[in-house]
RNA sequence: GGUUCCGUGGCCGAGUGGCUAGGCAGAGCUCUGCAAAAGCUUCUACAGCAGUUCGAAUCUGCUCGGAACCUCCA
């Protein structure tokens, strides 16, 4: 088996995945700044890198997740919102600041665990991690990279770029920045327009704020992840993932600061999940298109024509690789919500399917043998190319009728090998539910339901024998309003879906 | 303006030199009390122009169109 390629966004190019301590990886996933609702642009990066999560430990490692919550707020780096995004809304909501942080965390948790995403091995806070931070700031200001005034401290990225690479990550040139950074409020704080606040003086009306060497203040914009990643993953990492828009500054500060504290780049590979776009445009508060995961999995939004599942959403993500850009579309979720059923009914079957106990050896289809076990092992090759997931589905989908058909018959059921069964088995299971982490919905309730409907379906049975279809298309009928759809199987069974 | 990227069939999207991606939608057929599902078949594209090559969606150049970052941003 071929081993694990990425794409390492720092050296722009795929490369072979090698841990720095052999079977542990560690990985930092910047999260989210819960100061509002997340949206579908959200879902991506927490999606894709839970995948990662799943396909690393699937490839026998053991793995350090950590993914941060925001919730002191980032700020502009000066400027003219220069508020504290959370105390500004937790004053108009009238609201505690930890009051408003709890409520959006809680939420934030509850999309997840509806994403069926795994719970990261850490989840620091920003506010938990103070202390750290201002110890951070006074190992920048010793090794003379960042200096004080008014009570704030800033990074002194021209110096650090005379001796590291700065902008590699990002692929900016010092001298473009001076040209095209913007002036900005307080500008004259600074050595140079282009440094970045590591630590901020609260003015009196901020709420949140902390006491530190520079008097009360709080956290600049992108010390907390270098904070809390040397914390939990130490010195250097194998793996810092995000999404594109955090390459330039935050990345890029981050490894500034990192640097110049342990004088080592803080990752080894940097990944960056692309943009969900919605006409062609990216999805983003400050252009006003985003429609919030509340919106999605209730339908209550204008370009929406129905809820959709966490589950279509999940894989509607993970039908495109990570690192292109996904175009949204009410269509395309509906196009995503019946294939998703169609795989998912034909891994149900696949489950089911059984060969005959005679064994027929000379039934085998060798040819059908060959190409199932090429689609399967397939699989492994693309989750090694940069987790290829829309690959993966597209195999996947090319076993689908081949797992109809011997169920309906087309296709002997003696035709494949006990062998291949079961490897067909292995690898739907372990692909579709242990590492593209796709499950049932609603799996408590449906057992309940699934009795309820047994008893229908056998009272149907009983009317067809009875020739009495006026009762048999009337149970069909009423289910099917409710949502339910009832069919008639080739061998006289009958089965059920729900819409 | 600077940096980077993209433009694939009705829609969504893989694919980086030769071989059919896949999904959804559409059409036909089979199965079937009817319906649904399923199976089979079908439609089969690569923004435009020029070039490199035996051969290009894939490499090069130009043109047109779009996007991201440079400001909070997943």
């Amino acid at each position: 088996m071929q081993s694990l390629q990425v794409h390492n966004s720092y050296t722009r190019q795929k490369e072979l995945f090698t841990s720095i301590v052999p079977g542990y990886v560690g990985m930092y996933v910047c999260g989210p700044t819960v100061s509002g609702e997340s949206h579908l642009g959200h879902a991506r990066p927490f999606i894709t890198f839970d995948v990662i999560y799943r396909y690393l430990m699937h490839l026998g490692n053991k793995v350090r997740y950590v993914r941060n919550i925001t919730d002191a707020g980032h700020f502009e780096e000066e400027g003219r919102e220069a508020e504290d995004k959370i105390s500004k809304k937790a004053t108009i909501e009238k609201l505690e600041p930890m009051e408003l942080v709890q409520k959006y965390t809680n939420l934030f948790h509850w999309a997840m665990r509806k994403f069926n995403n795994l719970e990261p091995s850490i989840e620091p806070t920003a506010t938990g991690h103070i202390v750290e931070q201002i110890e951070m700031i006074k190992k920048i200001i010793h090794e003379r990279y960042a200096y004080e005034t008014n009570g704030s401290v800033y990074f002194d990225v021209k110096k650090y770029a005379e001796h590291y690479p700065y902008g590699k990550l990002s692929g900016r040139i010092l001298d473009d920045l001076l040209e095209t950074s913007r002036e900005l409020e307080n500008q004259h704080e600074k050595r140079n327009r282009q440094d970045f606040a590591l630590w901020k003086a609260a003015p009196p009306e901020h709420i949140m704020r902390w006491e530190s060497p520079w008097g009360e203040g709080f956290p600049g914009w992108h010390i907390e992840c270098s904070a809390m990643s040397t914390k939990y993953l130490g010195d250097q990492f194998d793996i810092h993932g995000g999404g594109m828009d955090l390459l330039f500054p935050h990345h890029e500060s981050e490894i500034a600061q990192s640097t110049v504290c342990n004088h080592k780049v803080p990752a080894r590979y940097w990944l960056h999940n692309n943009m969900i776009t919605i006409n062609g445009k990216k999805m983003g508060k400050s252009y006003n298109n985003v429609i919030k995961l509340t919106e999605l999995f209730s339908g209550d939004h204008p370009l929406l024509s129905q809820p959709f599942s966490p589950m279509t959403i999940r894989f509607f993500i993970l039908q495109t690789h990570y690192r292109s850009t996904l175009d949204f579309s009410n269509e395309a979720l509906q196009a995503a919500e019946k294939g998703l059923k169609r795989l998912w009914e034909a891994y149900k079957n696949l489950q089911k399917l059984e060969r005959p106990v005679d064994d027929n050896a000379a039934a085998i289809d060798n040819n059908l043998e060959t190409k199932i076990a090429k689609l399967l092992h397939d699989l492994d090759e693309f989750m090694n190319d940069d987790f290829n997931t829309a690959k993966v589905l597209a195999n996947m989908f090319e076993i689908v009728p081949i797992i109809n058909a011997i169920r309906d018959g087309h296709i002997s059921a003696s035709s494949i090998s006990e062998e291949t069964l079961q490897l067909m088995k292995k690898y739907f299971s372990t692909y579709l539910e242990n590492i593209l982490g796709l499950r049932d919905e609603n799996a408590a309730e449906l057992t309940k339901l699934n009795g309820v409907l047994d008893l229908l379906v056998e009272i149907r049975k009983e009317a067809r024998t009875r020739k009495d279809y006026a009762t048999s298309d009337k149970i069909r009928n009423q289910l099917q309003q409710l949502g339910i759809l009832m069919k008639d199987e080739k061998d006289g069974k009958m089965s059920y879906g729900f819409e």
